[in-house]
DNA sequence: TCAACTTAGTTCCTTTTTCAGACTGACGAC
DNA sequence: GTCGTCAGTCTGAAAAAGGAACTAAGTTGA
């Protein structure tokens, strides 16, 4: 498979994974959410390759998930920040974390602890049915080709 | 960064990436969640070279995500399953499915739809919080240091 | 004024992964 | 006995990632 084209493929996880779908790329995006904005903080927080960094920001930046915004004129200095589409990814890094808390723990327990303002209660995040709000298992859902899927295959 | 001692990080997320972050993976657990079990199957829908597929099975197996099960004695034919583990990754897969359609979509319109089984409609994933249910944002959650956290930093 | 520092990258070379496709081995069917 | 199926392994070439030095523009401080 090209990567180039899983963008277009009538399947939105492929498409989701020809945006975030990288090692790197997660990590990046965890520390969005955890505020970092900036090439320094972004490159010494994870160790990554300044090479690497650059590429995977502009490719951030190309698929609208994060803007390139200055945050001085001289020198002219940029930061990266989540845009609203960005902002949506906040359910796929909630259910990685959360998943990561529940099956790859070691003795020394949770990492982080997440706090939800609203209730002020320590909590887990939960999938849910949108018609229902029932929790939502593998073996409930039927999946119906779509659309998009049948104008594919024609 | 060694991608081997990621698994080690005291982060849930970098260990989740660790266990499905890359471009197969991922593509591979969406055919899990498809139903689809055998090597040949895995290999002709996605077109992955048959020497990256052995070895992201193998991960998954030795991750406790898939299990490898014989279905057949004589010759010895294994088809691949998910384990709980594995199938606890649905929310994960779910939120990036919505996310693609949300974010990626073409004018043909969405490739799959969800139907729940138990209520029978067609529907949208919603992730919420575990204590009063309401639907997550990433402004409204506050991260504290966990106990993972704190031990790993000493 | 000049050296040192900061920030955001780019360049170059080496090592690791991935790709494409042929090959293996055990069996079953014809 | 040869063709087909299934689940892989092997090999050499191409692409991606890693490591470290370098650039460029401005700032600070002595």
């Amino acid at each position: 498979m090209k990567w180039d084209t899983l963008e277009e493929e009538p399947c939105s996880l492929a498409r989701t994974v020809a945006a975030i779908g990288d090692r790197w790329t997660l990590l990046i995006l965890r520390e969005c959410f955890l505020r970092v904005r900036r090439f320094e903080a972004f490159q010494s927080s994870l160790q990554i390759t300044r090479h690497l960094l650059s590429e995977r920001l502009k490719k951030l930046v190309r698929f609208g998930i994060l803007r390139r915004v200055p945050y001085s004129e001289a020198p002219k200095r940029y930061e990266y920040i989540l845009t609203q589409k960005g902002l949506d990814l906040y359910p796929i890094i909630m259910a990685m974390v959360h998943w990561g808390d529940a099956h790859m723990g070691d003795e020394r327990g949770r990492p982080l602890l997440h706090e939800h303002k609203s209730c002020g209660k320590l909590f887990d995040p939960v999938m849910v049915c949108s018609e229902c709000g029932e929790v939502l298992h593998a073996k409930q859902v039927h999946v119906h080709a779509g659309p998009g899927r049948r104008e594919a295959a024609e």
